[in-house]
DNA sequence: TTTTTATGCGCAATCGATTGCATATTAAAT
DNA sequence: ATTTAATATGCAATCGATTGCGCATAAAAA
């Protein structure tokens, strides 16, 4: 079964041709004439041949391979975005190769270094939580890799980026809660050094000062924002003296957390607490009231960073300018958050 | 900033030894005077050397990279066996491609032909609903690229695959029923084409006559298994004369739409009809009630189809004998199936 | 008819790492 | 002092595709 995989000689010695015409009559070269043309492409289904892209790749210096690193494919956000990615690169011939980095910082940057050895033509990563120097990123480009950043991003690294603009989602949705008419917003934040948790923060804290309200800092709970943060964080949160009317909390995760909380004290939402989360994570949708949240566009986010980076290495040559993209996000009322009357 | 990168012959030169003494010096070869390998080795650091796995691949004929086809990765399932897989493939040096198939049976096979163009030394797959032919699985086949089916397969390729017990599991699903007082069980199924629904609804069916219950074909809804197909299935067994007192779906997201037409109708679950999922989503722990489900093992299944590989590029030279795993599902019981009492 | 210009294809080097075989040097054995 | 064995490294081919340069042959222009 297992016959040898045919090269462009094997094509050439059997047309009598050297291999320099087959590579030539397989790219559709001007100089070729027709009558090879055919007789090759001809040959080439008869030998069954499959171009090596690794013989290619070493010769032209470009293996047509887009490195990612997401902190896991798991979540729907990263996934998605990966898919906006691929959309985009696929229609240039551009395959992707998806690492994960599981939020740790090492692997991020033993994954860097194998992106690098396989030779990828760009890396378009969002970084681990854990990571809190950005050397591999520098180094990466600084070999001269084009590299692209969503979501989490740093601005000290000096490459593009393509970002929410979370300040607004967070914005939006406390301001959509001040409208439901509550008046005592609490909010489940991440770790602060994460710009993205930070950006949210600030969002809640201008939002709430715009429209009169005072802000309070023990109604600011931090942590993982995992599930069952949520769950602790909430638990906090009723055990104050004088209960919140609402949440907002960064992430879907911990929003869900909440969720079972206050169910499990049989508080009802949105009547006595309304409840707005972060992501558009699709569970949203299944929750028992529906989640209100804030929609990250993910696939949208997925064709920029792909769109940076082929402008990027259509433009090696040219001086190098970092591009930000800033995308806005969009407000997803639902049942949690939408009390009646 | 974009200084070129350093080859073995660069080292070679600033050492006046050959490129031939790098290279063994660097992969520890026992002929080489450990002065000399530290030589190189302390060269490489300087010079910022990082191989070429691409010139590696080309001259060995391997290049370390595991094509995954996954129909997208957007499901916890499907990205959670990619997770096993990277686990046991890492560990062997190895790097995973991903990519996504999308359900459509045109991308599978163009990605095939990608994978295999770009050298992969395998290909770990599970198909798209779209697949009728398997003539681009068998091509990989005969090329001798070792290939692996997991979750969706098909005995006809010749393949190894792992697979989960889904007869079992459905089985045990409605055994679990049964045991709850339930008599009268509706269950929403996919194309039977597809082995996997197959193989539940013959668990389902099983159950139902081993426990002297009768089976009612009315009672089985096919559909495509998604969230709105499960809200249409579960109405239309709602409109029977007889209503059911329990609903096995195929799928979790069907039972989440299952779920809602209860509650939409105020049909209280576990205890005018009780509810069972299969899949066991991560979603499935934020309904309300929390769905039971059947756990399908994924990272157990990944971490099967990478060894299975590694068995296989291990004993290339040796005779092919197709492996078949079968795991065992784990029935996850929760608020959506325990009546009380 | 001679000169120019296209046209079609071959030669050989190249990308970077690997490896079988040969060779030189040194140490051990006789 | 030879011969033998062990040690350390070099030579050169190889993996498969690409490409600048050059050389024919044929067609067009002078």
């Amino acid at each position: 079964m297992k016959r040898e995989r045919a090269t462009i000689h094997d094509i050439a010695k059997k047309l009598d041709i050297t291999a320099s015409t087959v590579s030539r009559a397989l790219k559709d070269h001007p100089r070729i004439s027709e009558a090879t043309k055919k007789a090759v492409l001809k040959e080439a289904k008869n030998l069954n041949y499959q171009p090596n892209h690794i013989a290619a790749a070493l010769r032209i210096g470009r293996s047509k391979i887009i490195g990612i690193i997401v902190p896991t494919a798991d979540r729907s956000f990263f996934s998605s975005v990966v898919r906006g990615i691929e959309e985009i690169a696929n229609a240039s011939q551009y395959n992707v190769m998806i690492c994960q980095s599981y939020d740790i910082f090492e692997k991020e940057v033993a994954t860097i270094e194998a992106l690098i050895n396989a030779r990828v033509d760009g890396i378009i990563a969002s970084y681990a939580k854990g990571t809190e120097s950005f050397d591999h990123f520098i180094k990466v480009k600084d070999k001269g890799i084009p590299l692209i950043l969503f979501d989490r991003s740093n601005e000290d690294i000096g490459v593009s980026n393509v970002i929410l603009d979370d300040y607004r989602g967070a914005y939006e949705a406390v301001n959509h809660l001040i409208k439901q008419r509550c008046k005592r917003i609490a909010h489940l934040t991440g770790i602060k050094k994460i710009s993205i948790y930070n950006e949210r923060f600030r969002g809640y804290r201008e939002a709430l000062l715009d429209n009169g309200l005072s802000f309070d800092e023990s109604l600011v709970i931090e942590s993982d924002m995992q599930l069952e943060d949520g769950i602790e964080s909430m638990k906090k949160l009723l055990s104050l003296p004088v209960l919140p009317d609402a949440v907002f909390a960064a992430s879907d995760y911990s929003a869900m957390g909440a969720m079972q909380a206050l169910k499990e004290r049989n508080i009802r939402i949105p009547e006595d607490i309304a409840l707005v989360g972060f992501g558009n994570e699709p569970f949203t949708r299944f929750s028992e009231p529906q989640l209100t949240t804030v929609d990250q566009r993910s696939k949208e986010m997925g064709n920029a960073t792909a769109e940076i980076f082929l402008e990027q290495v259509g433009g090696l040559r040219k001086p190098f300018v970092p591009k930000k993209t800033v995308l806005k996000p969009e407000l997803i009322i639902r049942k949690s958050s939408l009390k009646k009357g």
